[in-house]
DNA sequence: AGGGAAGCGAACCAATTGGTACAAAACAAC
DNA sequence: GTTGTTTTGTACCAATTGGTTCGCTTCCCT
């Protein structure tokens, strides 16, 4: 007789791992440009595993944006957080340099793009992810001295910015020199 | 015997009309987001009329950017070209201006998100649809006695808060005061 | 009036979509 | 080794996808 058998057949792959490979695809594709086929394949598993450990393609998509705040965002806050860094305005102006690939874009603001107005988890979970972004900067600057009113008025400038860079970089918009310019901003 | 018979049986439709309804789904759903079913009902005929008239899905995506060029963002560069407007800050905060439903974003910024980094054409039209609408602000600013480094600047900056403020949009965050703010940009 | 060119719309199509079923496989506990 | 439980992978599925075909209708032109 048994009691309890916690693990039957161990997994074969690591979740995390998995879910950062959905992270990858959809953040180049989208939820709907991406099919399952290349999800399985960027997820390194099978149809029988996926549906097994995480329900559906939406479920995956949530996770991977959950992936995204905990690692991406998680990144940017901690960077703000730390005052090491010189000046606030190389600071913030380090979040807004080119990466690899600029067509990507931000995975928050795509997901923001695509699918916040046609499903309610997903602005929910945008929505959370732009509000600490942009406390994150706003908690800098008052720590570096300003008012709670100016401080959330130029993370607001700030945080557009970012959205609207990250988009315009997707067409290969250049949109100039950003040190300078987030100096400019900070100096009123 | 015939030489000549330009029209036998004329269209039930208008085209335009049509791609006005196009741009419409298409801008509430996105390109992958709308299935030919729903597209054909929102621009009011059907199928046969459809791919005889336009060829596939893509050209009338095309088109119905194309439409948005000649309207809204032409709608925008004419208002940026005239100067009745009080100051340029007011005029240019009024493209921020919250429409009838926020979540709808701008086509050209959505197109650029969704579309852009997989389809040249889409990449190549919103491109010239951003230029475009950042050479207006320029023209304007140097119309107002900018020199053309400062004008192109501000000009930057205010298209990529236009993209981003857009953006934010769609999930609900509001970004706050843009006429204060314009101003502000605007006064260096 | 009648010939011919074009628009129209429904029936049809192959391919792809996301999702399920189920048998084989792998392991822990006994 | 046997049993029980879970993972895995493939075969399968219905529904939907964008797109085509083709007969019927419309109406310009002579």
């Amino acid at each position: 007789m048994h009691y309890k058998c916690a693990m039957a057949r161990p997994r074969e792959f690591n979740p995390e791992t998995a879910i950062s490979g959905a992270m990858s695809i959809f953040w180049r594709l989208g939820f709907k440009g991406t099919n399952l086929p290349d999800l399985l394949d960027a997820m390194g598993i099978t149809r029988g595993s996926f549906y097994k450990a995480f329900g559906d393609k939406e479920a995956v998509y949530l996770e991977a944006l959950d992936l995204y705040d905990r690692t991406e965002i998680e990144t940017a806050v901690t960077l703000l957080g730390s005052h090491q860094e010189a000046a606030d305005a190389d600071c913030i102006a380090r979040l807004f340099a080119p990466r690899e690939d600029d067509s990507i874009g931000c995975f928050g603001c795509n997901a923001m793009v695509e699918m916040a107005p046609v499903n309610k988890k997903v602005a929910e979970k945008t929505s959370v992810i732009a509000t600490r972004f942009r406390d994150a900067v706003k908690d800098r600057l008052i720590r570096s001295g300003a008012s709670h009113d100016i401080a959330q008025d130029r993370a607001d400038m700030i945080l557009t910015l970012y959205f609207g860079s990250k988009t315009l970089a997707k067409t290969g918009v250049r949109s100039g020199n950003w040190p300078a310019r987030i100096s400019q901003i900070l100096t009123k």
